[in-house]
DNA sequence: CTGAAAGCGCTAACAT
DNA sequence: ATGTTAGCGCTTTCAG
């Protein structure tokens, strides 16, 4: 059982190239101040004794770890069925990467897991973290904010009372809802319905809000409950189906929602968009181009939102600091027709 | 600006609990050996100071860091598209949770990329690696051999030669094929077409292998390449129904690929069940169970692939070793019956 | 511009 | 059973 091979030290480096520790250092760290022959030395003795520096030794005199934790609450196995997260994952990932950064991620099953998580984050392990926090209730943010790590929340955190000064990334989910409402209403549909999604995050009410400025207090049966499954989808369009069989169209708070009342409708005989226009939301491809009509839909530029958290994380907001840090950022959304709408 | 204020450390405690940093130590770790009152005073010291402790420090001595990397090729968006790699990830977070270890998550995107994993791993920064290598000619996988790193593959590897001795786990790819097929045959079904994955990963391979172990060298017009997409799927059967009008029955490699099939079926007014049987493999529970006609399918239990790479990883096949290891470990497949065939 | 030396916070012998 | 001590490998003043 080969142990594993001592891997060479800063003081073998120096040795080799026959300078000080220091210098070596210096100039694995790029820092300036050491002459050219003594640069190159440096440079070859690393190169030929295949040096790495000891990331732990490092991160206990620089206390920075060049690394930030993801923190992802699941409660619901959905979450991660869905393509969504995967590709917010991907940008915090490539931005990390760009920046040398590693990517520690953190999977919350239940409460003991936010305990868990919550002594990992106090524990100065990473140098902040992006949090992904799904619902109204949950504990972990108020857990994470107390750990004092620099964070980034995905999505407006819907705890935040507007004056504490939370950072997060969110799409324009209103204003995309809005847009989508208004292509409907201009495609001259007056019986406008609105299958909502889990109310408890604020995407979901953010769209039904969107919804309510255009169409104002229309017909309130109108609006029914989802829940951001395709399943959820069947389930709301049948019952609008039976409660307003005059339904001319439906903005559905997300695509794959949009393609569970899509089956509905095909399978109770309506012509979409003829008869009944759709509208999605999320322009998650494998779904809103796989679906018969393809769907009409918002995009949000997902990967970018990722990137973007981790670019807020890394650029700054000091450390604890609860004076000047930026708040919200919120990135647009654009409408793509495709045929159901 | 803050400073994030200065953590206590096991001096500190010591202090506090009127003892030595050694007795503190012990009674962190868990060592026994320390009296009941001792290891009280202690309890209450971390509990008062909060003390956590700082894991570089203790890295930097141990040599261990109690974290593993997961290493994800990424040549194509559908990876991760797929809710495959996802319910994967959380078997192995929830292993190494119970384990207390972290997980750093490595994305690669490119070549680039690849030395920058290969650095990683060198490095030292983690004990072990859970690799998922998708394709035949990925570097990837050397790269990290070479590093040194205790390593599990998910899925065979492509390049095992099979006398070099990976660890890997995997799910019985071709006898799960094979019971799909003798299933189509029990049906009476004569003309058994399979629409296959990229035959550059073994899963597709395999699936491939285990049709024709029970159809012999039947046909050849009923293999068609797809490449785990819907689309490819639809594309598949197209070309399938074109050239064998005949077709009773389609075993599709996965569950997208078969729901593909089913959609182009279903246009072309084939009956299923009846006229066209179709299988599918995976058990994409979001897929499986949405199709029309919900899909029979060969489940593997993708979680619990992930947990066993964990449990591997942790549990043993001793550092850089080259001798005793265990090697692949195959998980079986059930078949699932549910209305398409 | 370079080297010497002092720790960072912790564990693991070794004493006691 | 507990305390003392010597580093782990690196960065960073501080001298020279």
């Amino acid at each position: 059982m080969t142990e594993t091979a001592p891997r060479p030290t800063l003081e073998a480096v120096a040795a080799r190239a026959g300078v000080s520790r220091a210098t070596v250092s210096r100039v694995v760290n790029g820092a300036d101040g050491v002459r050219e022959p003594l640069v190159e030395r440096v440079r070859r003795a690393v190169e030929e004794l295949g040096y790495v520096p000891n990331q732990a030794a490092r991160s206990l005199v620089t206390r920075r770890h060049d690394a930030v934790a993801v923190v992802v609450a699941e409660p619901e196995t959905r979450v991660f069925a869905d393509p969504f997260f995967a590709l917010q994952l991907r940008g915090i990932s490539k931005e990390l990467t760009a920046h040398d950064n590693q990517l520690v991620l953190l999977l919350t099953e239940g409460r003991d897991d936010h305990a868990r998580v919550g002594r990992y984050l106090a524990g100065g392990h990473v140098d902040g973290a992006l949090v992904f926090s799904l619902h109204l209730d949950d504990p972990l943010p108020g857990l994470i904010q107390r750990a004092g790590v620099p964070t980034v929340f995905g999505g407006r955190p819907g705890w935040s009372d507007g004056t504490t000064d939370v950072v997060y990334v969110d799409s324009d989910n209103r204003g995309g809802a809005r847009e989508a409402v208004r292509h409907l209403a201009g495609l001259g549909r007056t019986r406008v319905a609105h299958i909502t999604g889990p109310l408890d995050q604020t995407s979901a009410a953010d769209r039904l809000d969107g919804y309510r400025d255009v169409m104002g207090d229309a017909d309130p049966g109108l609006v029914v409950r989802g829940d951001f499954t395709p399943a959820g989808g069947e389930r709301a369009m049948r019952e609008l189906l039976d409660r307003c069989p005059d339904v001319d169209a439906v903005f559905a708070a997300n695509d794959l929602t949009a393609s569970g009342a899509l089956r509905v409708l095909r399978e109770s005989g309506r012509r979409v968009p003829e008869e009944v226009a759709v509208i999605g939301f999320d322009d998650m491809l494998p779904v809103a181009e796989q679906t018969d009509p393809p769907l009409t839909t918002v995009r949000q530029d997902i990967e970018e939102m990722g990137r973007l958290m981790a670019r807020l994380l890394l650029g700054g907001l000091g450390p604890g600091d609860a004076g000047a840090a930026p708040t919200g950022v919120v990135l647009p959304t654009t409408l793509v027709r495709r045929t159901s709408a």
